[in-house]
DNA sequence: CTAGTTAGTTCCTTGAGGGAACGTACTGGA
DNA sequence: TCCAGTACGTTCCCTCAAGGAACTAACTAG
């Protein structure tokens, strides 16, 4: 499909995909972690890391050689997925959070301070939200 | 789940709904039309449709009463999901897009610049991309 | 009163996910 | 030497959800 959306889903639109990329992230990188915290069938699981490493987001890395092991590393294109994930995060705190306020928080390397993300224009810097934009054919169009 | 991610998956994680949620965005709000641009079956838009409400993030609203016809928008909360959808439209631009470029270019009314978007800190106002921040825990942590 | 439009619902088949057990390749201790 | 433990999967069976096609409902226009 002629879509920047679809084909991003292609890539972590199955079930417990950016759940995975999310474990990984905050730096739980081995099978047996991964299936213990999330809790999903090692079967579905073995599934999804081979599918991310073969769509060039994660990489398998192995840390010992006898006997053999495997971690699972983000690539730079897995990394810039994580960006997607903030942003699932920010809209996730504000909009199913409750009063217990969001489960995790993110300080800033920049400023130091626990923020979130805000989505701004690449060109002029400003705030950019959905209602901010014009949507137009582009080259890549059907 | 005590993760915004899962939460977030909760209401947009399942096949279909991030494309519903797109099609509505540009203005393909009926039932037929959707399945038709989608080509998904009229069962599963259905049941999409009816969880999309039932969160909050659509609203059905009638535009004809005899014959009852019906038609789906955003809620507000529906509209900041379409950011999320605008963040992976992004990704996918930058490493599924190709030669042929983008499918769809967006214009940002403040600077009327073909523009993408940039996640930036909501308290300095400085890029914050996922290796620039920690991650520590949160009030609503399990 | 017949054909067409819009918005679904129903039924059947197929495919994907869950659970549990098994396989493999080692290490370390009794 | 042999047995338990650890890490990373694979295999098998069963259930549930998605797809496709046909059907229903409630009208309108000719």
């Amino acid at each position: 499909m002629a879509c920047s959306i679809a084909r991003t889903l292609d890539v972590i639109g199955e079930p417990w995909s950016p759940l995975i990329l999310r474990d990984i992230y905050v730096g739980i990188t081995r099978f047996e972690q991964i299936q213990q915290e999330l809790g999903l069938s090692r079967k579905v699981l073995a599934e999804r890391l081979k599918g991310l490493v073969e769509k060039g987001v994660l990489e398998r890395r192995e840390y010992s050689s006898r006997p053999p092991r495997y971690e699972y590393t983000l690539t730079p294109k897995g990394l810039e997925l994580c960006d997607l994930l903030l942003t699932m995060v920010r809209w996730g705190d504000r909009w199913t959070a409750g009063d217990a306020g969001p489960p995790v928080l993110y300080r800033h390397h920049a400023c130091g301070e626990i923020s979130h993300i805000e989505p701004h224009c690449a060109k002029c810097d400003r705030p950019m939200h959905a209602t901010d934009v014009d949507v137009l054919p582009g080259p890549g169009a059907a």
